[in-house]
DNA sequence: CAACGACGCTCGAAA
DNA sequence: AGCGTCGTTG
């Protein structure tokens, strides 16, 4: 999001409207109301313009149905006439429709759709219609029935980084050490556990070996921490809802007859707890209640729709089932499959690559893909010098594209860099291309998340506005999660995970010593840490518990919360009505304002300058959530008896909202093609996105596939690598270029790379293949030591690993154990690009570094690089 | 008690 | 290259 790019030239609307989300709109059926059957329109308006398969989509509403969608396949119109029909049509009431997406963004895009096919925003035609995500609707449910989910209603929802720091206490607590059971896998295990519905002690059940028993240990640890600190993980949202749906009837039964028609778009890539979820809800058999206003002869059977592309199955590593699309005929016999086949967005050549390529895949439901339009450019593949010749290539292929012109003069005067235009425009000269496109048209796509800081440079350096999809990086911030940190303590006193970040932050002479002894007593008395710091008096500091400072910084810091809740009341005369007034406050009185304004003065760095801006933002986003917050939709989860809702203050509740739409943010939740500038993102949050003009860099071994998958010894892996390139491929429309650097720098080590395999698979008829690689002398002229062999680059067949020498230059210990042997402190070495020098020290260890000194560079320079270094003397 | 530098380890995608 | 941990110093 906007955030990213601190330029001026990107500056644009600073408020997140997509903060504000899809508030849940669930209302109860208002007894007496009529259904909204009288501003029908004519079913011909629903389905103008639709294929027989897409129109079938929309009317059969009644029994399990699949939708097998293709990429491309016109899948959201489909499902948004398919809500309109129900309603408009058939005249179910709009509060009996579910709609469950993955984020924010494609739940948004759906109600804005099916808002302007039913009267707009405020018609009876959507009062309670509900669509949006898996995990709102769990926490919204979470508190709504609290009681029979085991928890209480003003639960934190901790992210993976609270998750981190909590596990790791757990951890120690068990007495295990952190390098044995690194939190990190420890969680990635609790997670999949949670994603198959196992609870600690089914895990404990099923874990035979010893680690994984301890493992089973830790989980129990956590989840009572979790309980402890009232709070769930993302995981629990799903995994508790489904048990409360599973083990209490009332609730499943209330739930079931208010949403009699169910649709999850994205089926491919629901988990088990999702599944479980979707299901019990949709429910199987006829209801018993025959007040709802369902059509004549309905069927009996869930209603429940599904809409997926297993050739787009792209989670399977958190725990997504794609056996659950597959056998969905199973799981509902008699349920009626709907193929789209039909591609609507991409031109030929584009789909005939996607289509050979996931050909290549076994485990699948093929399908025909195809398209009726004719003509359209070659894919481009490019191979590059580097990931920093990919960069520059790739903003310089954008710019062509922007500016829909082959001219070289014309982009000579924007681009600044006509050397990168030159390459392009030589040997591939693109014929027939298809117009100008502007910038919000264009993404840019990378496996992983570390590839975009070399493309930010080149689109900097290039002038070309862009904005990077990582929905949840202005909350990422530290400023800004120390902020949010003291709100999550003020929503919730047991927070120990928040208040420990934020209890002595800034400093207020609250050490490490004392909060771990404070820590200590509140795990004795079974109570948070705040209750702990309430206890602190000055008889803590004669009984030699604490010294008597920190007895008073803590008592100081205990008012000053106070101060914010009216002790806990949020009634007090201190407390503003206000939400942007309370986080003012607290990001005021807290001291975080001042901490960060005297880093600021003193460093007169941009990034401090830049902190007290986020603060400042986050403050207008709480007032621009509070603007549009629709209380209704939280009071009206109270069906179907109204009233308690009073019980919570409005101000509570209204911080408890805000504080889940940040937890909940997705990042491609971020991308917001109004801003007019360039995408970049991930492949997997380009799931379901469509641009005009796409390109894909780092399409290497290693990278994609990825190296977990190049290893792996199962196929699983691979084939979802090839439906992530698939998926890729597919979301462009009109123009789609494919970058590989021939070197590339990971984890500061530069290293020979081998093209993907999957360029290789791709058919050469529909390819426009070029090797750039040598093109730049100036930029790779460190690299000409004669190691470039030629790369096959797409030759239709699989690529040969590009000699084994390749490899060996930065890899191994084994190596590195002998590079002090090799070049003692003394010695005169060469180095190809800063010359003479010697030798001051040598580091020994796995990462072996020398201290060498140039005299022609006159500096010290630390190179890890010794397969460079030729001793001379 | 806070701040800083040296050192060693890790490194995938996400709600 | 980034991050957390450890030991030293102010």
């Amino acid at each position: 999001m906007q955030h990213e790019s601190s330029s001026d030239a990107f500056a644009g609307d600073l408020t997140p409207s997509w903060l504000s989300g899809t508030p849940v709109r669930v209302e109860p059926p208002e007894s007496g109301e009529e259904s909204p059957r009288h501003e029908r329109v004519d079913v011909d308006a629903l389905t103008k313009g639709l294929t027989e398969p897409q129109k079938a989509a929309v009317v059969t509403t009644e029994g399990p149905v699949l939708v097998l969608a293709a990429a491309g396949s016109g899948k959201t119109r489909v499902i948004t006439r398919r809500i309109a029909y129900l309603v408009n049509v058939l005249g179910i009431p709009p509060w009996q429709v579910l709609a469950l997406t993955f984020t924010n963004k494609a739940a948004g895009e759906m109600r804005e759709r099916v808002t302007h096919l039913l009267g707009g925003e405020g018609s009876r035609q959507m009062r309670g219609l509900t669509v949006t995500t898996f995990h709102s609707l769990c926490a919204r449910l979470l508190r709504r029935y609290a009681i029979a989910a085991g928890l209480k209603e003003d639960f934190s929802i901790y992210d993976s980084g609270d998750q981190a720091s909590l596990v790791k206490k757990v951890i120690e607590a068990c007495q295990f050490s952190t390098a044995n059971f690194p939190p990190r896998s420890v969680l990635s295990a609790i997670s999949n556990a949670k994603n198959q519905l196992l609870g600690p002690s089914e895990y404990a059940a099923r874990a035979m070996d010893f680690s994984s028993r301890n493992i089973a240990k830790i989980y129990a640890g956590y989840e009572k921490a979790l309980r402890g600190a009232n709070a769930v993980d993302f995981d629990d949202l799903l995994m508790l809802t489904a048990k409360m749906l599973k083990e209490k009837a009332e609730v499943r039964d209330e739930l079931r007859e208010r949403w009699q028609y169910v649709m999850v778009d994205e089926y491919q890539d629901t988990n088990k707890a999702q599944f479980v979820i979707a299901s019990l809800i949709a429910g199987e058999g006829a209801r018993a209640s025959g007040s709802t206003a369902a059509p004549e002869g309905r069927p009996t059977g869930a209603n429940i729709c599904v809409v997926g592309d297993p050739d787009q199955a792209i989670y399977g590593w958190r725990g997504a089932d794609i056996s659950n699309i597959l056998d969905f005929e199973q799981h509902y016999p008699g349920c009626k499959t709907i193929p789209l086949g039909e591609n609507f967005r991409s031109t030929a050549p584009i789909l005939a690559v996607a289509d050979t390529l996931i050909r290549n895949n076994k485990r699948r439901k093929h399908k025909d893909l195809f398209t009726k339009k004719a003509g359209g450019d070659a894919v481009e593949a490019i191979l590059c010098r580097d990931e920093r010749h990919e960069a520059r290539l790739v903003t310089g292929w954008l710019r062509k594209v922007h500016e829909g012109s082959t001219e070289e003069t014309k982009y000579r005067s924007t681009a600044g860099n006509a050397e990168d235009l030159k390459s392009i425009s030589s040997g591939t000269s693109v014929l027939g291309h298809s117009g100008t496109f502007p910038w919000k048209d264009m993404a840019v796509f990378y496996r992983t998340n570390a590839l975009s800081r070399v493309l930010e440079e080149a689109f900097r350096e290039a002038n070309i506005p862009y904005t990077i999809a990582r929905g949840t990086a202005f909350y990422d911030r530290e400023e800004v999660k120390n902020a949010v940190g003291y709100l999550r303590v003020v929503a919730n006193a047991a927070d120990d995970v928040s208040l420990e970040r934020v209890i002595n932050t800034p400093a207020r002479g609250i050490s490490d010593a004392t909060v771990d002894k404070l820590q200590l007593e509140a795990t004795r008395a079974g109570v948070p840490l705040l209750e702990i710091c309430r206890r602190v008096d000055p008889s803590w500091a004669a009984a030699d518990m604490l010294n008597a400072r920190a007895v008073g910084s803590v008592q100081k810091f205990v008012q000053t919360y106070d101060m914010w809740t009216g002790a806990g009341t949020f009634l007090g005369a201190t407390v503003s009505g206000s939400l942007a007034d309370l986080v003012d406050r607290v990001i005021k009185e807290s001291g975080i304002e001042d901490m960060y304004r005297k880093q600021a003065a003193q460093s007169k760095s941009e990034t401090d300058e830049e902190r007290l801006d986020n603060l400042a933002e986050l403050v207008s986003s709480a007032r621009q959530f509070e603007l549009e917050y629709d209380p209704s939709s939280d009071a009206a989860m109270d069906v179907p008896t109204r009233g308690g809702a009073a019980a919570t203050p409005p101000l509570l509740a209204l911080l408890r909202a805000y504080l889940e739409s940040i937890a909940l943010v997705a990042d491609a939740d971020a991308v917001d093609p109004s801003q007019g500038s360039v995408t970049l993102m991930t492949l997997h949050a380009a799931k379901g996105l469509e641009f005009p003009a796409v390109a894909m860099v780092g399409m290497e071994e290693g990278l994609l596939p990825h190296s977990r998958a190049v290893t792996s010894p199962s196929d699983a892996e691979m084939e979802e690598e090839r439906r992530l390139c698939f998926v890729g491929i597919t979301r462009a429309m009109q123009r789609l270029l494919m970058t590989a650097a021939k070197y590339r720098t990971m984890r500061g080590t530069p290293e020979r790379t081998i093209p993907s395999r999957f360029l290789a698979e791709l058919p050469q008829q529909h390819l426009r293949v070029s090797d750039q690689s040598d093109t730049f002398a100036d930029l790779g002229a460190e690299w000409d030591e004669g190691r470039g062999e030629d790369v096959e680059f797409g030759a239709g067949r699989p690529m040969r690993p590009a000699g084994a020498s390749s490899g060996s230059a930065s890899s191994g210990g084994r190596a590195a154990a002998g590079m002090a042997g090799q070049f003692p402190a003394g010695c005169t070495v060469r180095h190809p690009q800063f010359g003479i020098g010697t030798v001051k020290s040598v580091s020994p260890g796995a990462q072996a570094r020398a201290v060498i000194e140039f005299r022609e560079a006159g500096t010290k320079t630390l190179v890890l690089e010794y397969a460079r270094l030729t001793r001379v003397g």
